[in-house]
RNA sequence: UCCUCGAUAGCUCAACGGUAGAGCAACCGGCUGUUAACCGGUAGGUUGUAGGUUCGAAUCCUACUCGGGGAGCCA
């Protein structure tokens, strides 16, 4: 007979009820008794599971059924019969039991709770919890409404290169793509590395950012976006880096910063909002076992106008709060941690749009406001994940942009075609980026980047 | 990279100078509706690695590896 899904059988039970139905997947519990027994089976169709249960006057190889250990793969054929008095809605009476794939006793995941460490350790098998099986469908739905919301508003995806040139950037360390041979490396007659040898001629890393492509795109599309992969070697240990991580990077032509906020904060409630309406198996998980307080959070955020604040009277308030922090805050300096936090959980309770930050903190590329000292930059803070975002209005201004990129040592040879964009045709532009596993963090309230990402790479972890 | 805490059975932890213990999982048995099932029993460990102190080290010291929390950098 068809076999169907569980995912069908939930959202669709009355047409199965007191029929035939045949579904298969991975055993979460198994308890025996005398005569009878039951098995927890999910698919991974849906976040719940469904039970099935199995009588020894009904099954021939009861006795085997029996022993199925947690983590077995197996194929159940029985009558789907509902049971408004228990705790799930249905359950499948089963005929038949056929064993696909054996789990030996050794099987690491158990039917208790798990610490989130030991489960990075099994990361092949984590995506069978609750909680992984959870954050990852949400990964998915979160993806999926990142590109619904460009598509509908006709943003242009743009690929921009993994591989590059361009580390001049200073988004971070870049990891180096090379087929030079690490032993013994062509030297030039200066005894360095002869890169002019290398597969491409030159010296090439890794992309830390596509926003610089995507701007030339943006100059021909006027509103485009880029999600892909991003990759920096900083050796940074905390719970919100990773060496490989996606990155969401949207650009539009004749937008100034106004015009990127409200994008920013329309993207983020977009996402939030359809990921409570397509995955609320999956969200109230979240809600009941991550994070108590995450409903709400999210709720507000939805309601609520992001708050903004710039650079500058944002260093004010902390100053003015009488809160004792370890670094005093200080005009010139970048916001640390603790003031992040202190404006986005005690004094705006939710995200804020942090702008205007003086220039010398910030990347070259930024545009110069009229005050000389401050560029047209916005951070989006929120609560429990500190910078989700951080995007700026791009200086289009020729003579301004190389008389910045000489200050801060950027050659105008590597960036020629960055440069032409403002020669031919320049114009005001601006975007971000969008930090995706950030996101999911905020979304999920889980708090190690470690574990919304499938297989994590992170300093000296590279396993799977 | 810095500060700090930790690493003991498959998992979560206890023992804190005198030679290793519990709960869960596993295995065997019991139980006519379980859903973190329950009840009884069995088995499971050169205490992260390498040195050192000591009559004796899981326990004290040093280094290293890995992990948690915090910081810097950022997304």
């Amino acid at each position: 007979m068809e076999k169907t899904v569980v995912r069908q059988l939930m959202r669709d039970t009355g047409r199965y009820v007191n029929k035939e139905v045949a579904v298969s997947g991975w055993i979460r519990s198994n308890r025996d008794q005398k005569s009878f027994g039951f098995l927890t089976l999910n698919d991974g169709t849906h976040f719940n599971s469904v039970q099935v249960v199995y009588e020894r006057e009904l099954l021939s190889n009861y006795q085997e059924v029996a022993r199925y250990r947690v983590g077995s793969a197996v194929t159940v054929r029985g009558i789907l019969v509902e049971t408004p008095e228990a705790k799930q809605p249905f359950e499948i009476k089963a005929r038949e039991i056929v064993l696909e794939g054996e789990a030996p006793e050794d099987y690491p995941i158990q039917p208790k709770r798990h610490t989130r460490e030991f489960l990075r350790e099994v990361a092949h098998l984590r995506p069978r919890t609750n909680l992984f099986s959870a954050v990852f469908r949400i990964r998915s739905l979160a993806a999926f409404a990142v590109h619904k919301f460009f598509q509908e508003r006709g943003f242009v995806y743009v690929h921009t290169p993994i591989i590059t040139a361009n580390d001049a950037e200073g988004a971070g360390e870049v990891f180096r793509v090379t087929t030079l041979d690490p032993q013994s490396p062509p030297l030039n007659d200066r005894g360095e590395v002869d890169f002019t040898r290398d597969f491409f001629g030159r010296k090439t890393n890794l992309t830390v950012s596509g926003q610089l492509e995507a701007e030339a795109f943006a100059l021909a599309f006027r509103d485009v976006y880029t999600f892909g992969p991003t990759f920096r070697a900083e050796n940074s240990n905390t719970a919100r880096h990773a060496a490989e991580f996606w990155m969401i990077e949207p650009e539009m032509a004749f937008a100034d910063l106004q015009d990127d906020m409200h994008l920013a904060e329309a993207m983020i409630k977009h996402v939030i909002t359809y990921v409570l309406e397509n995955a609320p198996e999956e969200m109230n998980f979240c809600f009941r076992f991550v994070d108590k307080e995450l409903q709400q959070r999210l709720r507000s955020i939805v309601e609520q106008d992001f708050a903004h604040v710039t650079y500058t009277e944002a260093v004010k308030i902390l100053q003015g709060s009488g809160e004792r922090f370890e670094y005093p805050a200080e005009w010139g300096s970048d916001l640390k941690t603790e003031h992040e936090r202190y404006l986005t959980d005690k004094v705006f309770q939710g995200p804020v749009f942090v702008t205007d930050y003086p220039r010398d903190i910030k990347a070259f590329y930024m545009r110069q406001n009229d005050d000389g000292k401050t560029v047209a930059a916005m951070d989006l803070l929120v609560p429990g994940v500190g910078e989700l975002i951080g995007g700026s209005q791009r200086e289009e201004r020729i003579d301004l942009l190389e008389k910045r990129m000489a200050e801060v040592g950027i050659s105008k040879e590597d960036l020629w075609w960055y440069l032409e964009l403002r020669k031919y045709g320049g114009v005001k532009h601006a975007g971000f980026g969008v930090g995706f596993e950030r996101l999911i963090m905020y979304l999920t309230g889980v708090s190690n980047i470690r574990d919304v990402i499938p297989f994590p790479r992170t300093v000296n972890s590279c396993e799977f």
